[in-house]
RNA sequence: GGGCGGUUAGCUCAGCUGGGAGAGCAUCGGCCUUACAAGCCGAGGGUCACAGGUUCGAUCCCUGUACCGCCCACCA
């Protein structure tokens, strides 16, 4: 691109626009896969979490890309062959949901169209919308490789759903059978544990009599949902309850249906709630169905799969609704006098995680994934190592999952997903279950219906890390790209996701699906609230980056990923950070106002200034932490260095420091300084590119005469040995405290801005070489007029004075100011060093201190207390000058 | 009920293996100094929630308490 003067405010939209362009049409993120597959252990790979192909780019996805991002743009520096996979989720019930409004707007329902015609609906509504969310990931800057594109729905993957499931099915890892299932009414389909959702509500708790068989009195148990005691088939105590040791073994009678009901004895009823007494529902609570399992109960259902009484209740419920029967119910129990009490109470309702429906326990076949086996393997990953969870104390929770799975039931009642590849003989009742789809059955009928279920979405995208590369192909992308290097994602899916991909990743790939998992924090709002739509508090990413740019956005993110934090995020802060790439901006294009190529090649060897040793000596720690930063998913720390480098030294010191060499006559000079300035600005914007890789890679193309068009393929910067300079740190910090104590000194007398300052400088040795050096610079920095160095001089009578390690400063200040003020400032000088003298004092004066503590630790302190000590006499006596001239 | 995390400046938070409390924003004072007023220079502000313990030394490690948040769980 074509080099122009910098634009005098950074204007992101036309750039970020202009360079996703460049990266797109360049497949500047494809790597060369042939080259991979020769050499592993150089390859860095990543899968995004696959988006809902309904959804929409919300902070957490921000959060969640910029995060992947900035680790795949750090390894290609570091060399790495990088893949990043993109794609989206199917995700079952939500999208079949949008279709499903969109047909209703029509006046259709899904059943009007069919089955077929519906999941063509369905496909064209993807082919539509599904690609929305991808634009906006793109939007982002995400380095992906757009030429992967992968839809858990895809052909490829759903070949891959196929084996693992035949596979499974065949080694006996998955199985159909009657179970009790979260049911949503309303998607009319069975759910995950893990899709329920507990709610908090205000409900009644009936306490209902149900009387003894023999006439001897009566149990009483409590329910907060009365309408399910129509499908009672026992009632339970604790058998150590001694208030009802004579009943266990007896029968009660139910109420408004007459059932005789056993009363029988288990420890899992609680004494203390309640009454003590627990009706037992097989088939409508999760609990009572095991503990009907265990004592071989009948499961009788009285509600069907809309949520109405069935026929299995007495003719008067038939067909009313759940809500409609509990009153009448309680009305019945009433009139009949069973009802013994009613008191209000705060419980849990379970809720569909989609639409919030209450959910069913529900009895009917489904299938399951025996997955105890593969917890195992899963957990044991993580126990040895194979894989490693940052931060750590998610292992825990991990674990504690594993160690309580109960068996996943996979199987939903939508029409969109993989179909279950099960088909069943109409003639002799085989089950086929096989990789191609069967036309006939082994006793020669043709006659084969499949199963009507589809696969939980989670089923397919727990194979993502291998299913995306082409497995069960063997291809040269698994060859060289699997296991990933990391996944990066949420802990909102640990769970769901991340351990299932586990699970599967070791089973049929016998490795680990990804070497790392980072769990960054969720986004919320800048009250700690969780962002969402219905509380108005959404910060829309896209929004924020029409408005300040995408590496603002992305800065600001970066900044607040601290691990295992949530983030607050408002949008004042996005504005703050967009300061700092303005920052960048403006100090790049003082730069490119003199760096024009004609400068020399930069060599470390012929640097001689002071400003230039020190400002690459910091940019070799900027560069070696920064790296460390990276390696250890210290996003926010390297975000923060990166801030205090660019703003604090680079800018505030470094380029106000070679000022005078560019505005100056040495031509000399003035080329290294070219040189240097060059240097330091193109490794800068090297560092920072993973995280804003626009504006870096804007300003990158307009330096003059470097190497690579492209930033994002530019390797990170070598390591400078010859750069690193102790003795210039040191020195320039000696610098900077002179220019500090000029400036404050002025500051707090009230010197007028203006005012040229005569400044006075006791010094002698090194310390005075390094003033005479930089009297220049020391004078354009804290505006002086008239500077000058001596290893003795007469002190001047009222003056402002301020101690420095190695040199002492004085101020003339007849005329200028009154004396008050700089009494003042000196007394709070004195104070503070009169208590840090304190502190180091009593530490030394403590022997076990001064024997137990490492030697080191002890000189440092002695240090200290000398130079305390010298400062406060010398600044003591100053004072007593002072007073002296006021009389 | 179990588990996890948090409590540091007015606000939002850093502080990685224990050794002189930091940043950003906000506040106050002064500056249009030719990269940047989206800026520059300077200043004020903290019993590091509380109580014990370990240690020469604790914001940091251990125990307990309080409050806040989250996750998991079968109290009808």
């Amino acid at each position: 691109m074509a080099m122009e003067p910098l634009a005098k405010g950074y204007e992101p939209a036309d750039v970020e626009q202009r360079w996703l362009d460049y990266w797109t049409t360049h497949q500047t993120f494809t790597p060369d896969v042939d080259k991979a597959a020769t050499h592993p252990d150089q390859n860095y790979s990543i899968v995004i979490p696959p988006p809902n192909v309904t959804g929409a780019l919300h902070m957490g996805h921000a959060l969640n890309i910029t995060l992947q991002d900035i680790m795949c743009r750090y390894m290609r520096q570091q060399g790495k062959t990088v893949l990043w996979i993109p794609g989206t989720d199917h995700a079952g019930i939500a999208t079949q949901n949008v279709v499903e409004r969109q047909l209703l707007s029509q006046g259709l329902k899904r059943e009007d169209l069919g089955r077929e015609k519906f999941v063509e609906q369905v496909w064209s509504w993807k082919e539509d919308y599904g690609g929305r969310i991808l634009n906006q990931i793109h939007r982002l800057g995400a380095s992906v490789d757009w030429t992967r594109e992968r839809f858990t729905m895809d052909e490829g993957l759903s070949r891959a759903v196929r084996e693992v499931f035949v596979s499974l099915y065949e080694q006996g890892l998955i199985y159909r059978g009657q179970y009790i299932v979260n049911w949503c009414t309303r998607c009319h389909t069975a759910l995950a544990d893990d899709e329920v959702e507990y709610a908090p509500a205000q409900s009644v708790l009936y306490h209902l009599a149900y009387p003894l068989e023999d006439g001897s009195g009566s149990l009483t148990v409590a329910t907060v949902r009365p309408e399910t005691i129509l499908g009672d088939t026992a009632v339970a105590v604790h058998p150590e309850d001694e208030r009802y040791q004579s009943m266990i073994g007896k029968n009660v009678i139910l109420p408004l249906v007459g059932r005789r009901l056993p009363v029988i004895a288990d420890a899992y009823v609680d004494r203390e709630f309640g009454t003590g007494c627990l009706k037992i529902t097989p088939a409508h609570d999760m609990n009572d169905w095991e503990i009907g399992q265990k004592y071989g109960l009948e499961a009788i259902s009285v509600i069907d799969d809309l949520g109405f009484m069935n026929d299995h209740a007495p003719q008067v419920y038939q067909g009313l609704s759940v809500a409609e029967c509990r009153k009448r119910i309680v009305e019945d129990l009433r009139a009949c006098g069973a009802l013994q009490a009613e008191e209000p109470y705060e419980n849990k309702v379970n809720q569909c995680y989609r639409c919030k429906t209450t959910i069913e326990p529900f009895v009917s076949e489904q299938w399951f994934v025996a997955v105890k086996p593969l917890a195992e393997l899963a957990r044991k990953a993580v126990e040895d190592g194979r894989t490693t969870i940052w931060p750590a104390q998610w292992n825990k929770t991990y674990f504690n999952w594993l160690d309580n799975i109960r068996d996943w039931c996979i199987s939903r009642q939508l029409w969109w997903g993989h179909r279950i590849p099960v088909w069943t003989c109409q003639e002799c009742q085989e089950v086929l279950v096989t990789r191609e789809d069967p036309t006939v059955c082994t006793c020669g009928s043709t006659r084969l219906v499949q199963d009507e279920d589809v696969l939980d979405t989670w089923f397919s995208s727990a194979l993502w890390p291998f299913s995306t590369m082409g497995w069960p192909e063997k291809t040269k992308e698994l060859q060289a790209f699997y296991p990933t290097s990391i996944l990066i994602t949420g802990f909102d899916i640990l769970f769901f996701w991340v351990a299932r991909m586990m699970m599967m990743g070791l089973k049929f790939m016998d490795n680990v699906p990804f070497h790392d998992v980072y769990i960054h924090a969720l986004v919320r709002d800048e009250h700690g609230k969780k962002m969402s739509k219905s509380t108005g508090n959404v910060i829309d990413p896209l929004a924020m980056i029409d408005k300040y740019g995408c590496d603002s956005l992305r800065f600001t993110l970066t900044s607040f990923a601290a691990m295992g934090r949530d983030i607050k995020l408002s949008e004042a802060r996005i504005e703050g950070y967009r300061h700092f790439i303005n920052k960048i901006w403006n100090a790049a294009r003082f730069a490119l106002m003199h760096v024009d190529g004609s400068e020399p090649d930069f060599d470390p060897k012929v640097m001689t200034g002071l400003h230039h040793k020190w400002i690459l000596h910091r940019l070799e720690i900027l560069k070696k932490e920064h790296a460390e930063e990276l390696q250890g998913y210290r996003f926010n720390e390297a975000a923060q260095g990166l801030y205090t480098f660019v703003w604090h030294e680079f800018c505030d010191w470094y380029l106000e420091l070679i000022k005078p060499e560019l505005y100056g006559e040495d031509d000399q000079v003035k080329a290294q300084t070219k040189a240097c300035l060059k240097h330091v600005l193109s490794e800068v914007m090297i560092i920072a590119h993973p995280i804003i890789p626009f504006v870096t890679q804007e300003i990158w193309s307009s330096i003059p005469s470097l190497d690579m068009e492209c930033l994002a393929l530019r390797p990170y910067p070598k390591a400078c040995p010859l750069c690193e300079d102790m003795q210039a740190a040191i020195d320039m910090e000696f610098l900077q405290q002179v220019i500090v104590s000029i400036r404050n000194i002025r500051a707090e007398l009230g010197i007028a801005p203006g005012a040229q300052l005569t400044v006075l400088l006791r010094a002698d040795g090194q310390e005075r070489d390094l003033l005479l050096d930089h009297a220049i610079e020391i004078s354009t920095l804290a505006r002086v007029g008239t500077l000058r160095v001596e290893p003795d001089m007469d002190i001047p009578k009222g003056c402002a004075s301020a101690v420095i390690k190695g040199c002492e400063l004085f101020i003339p200040l007849e005329g200028v100011v009154d004396f008050e003020a700089e009494l003042a400032r000196m007394d709070k000088e004195l104070g503070k060093l009169a208590k840090e003298l304190e502190v180091v004092t009593k530490k030394l004066a403590n022997e076990s201190f001064t024997n137990k503590a490492p030697a080191e630790i002890v000189a440092k302190e002695q240090a200290k207390a000398q130079e305390f000590s010298d400062k406060k006499q010398n600044l003591e006596q100053l004072k007593a000058k002072l007073l002296a001239f006021l009389g």
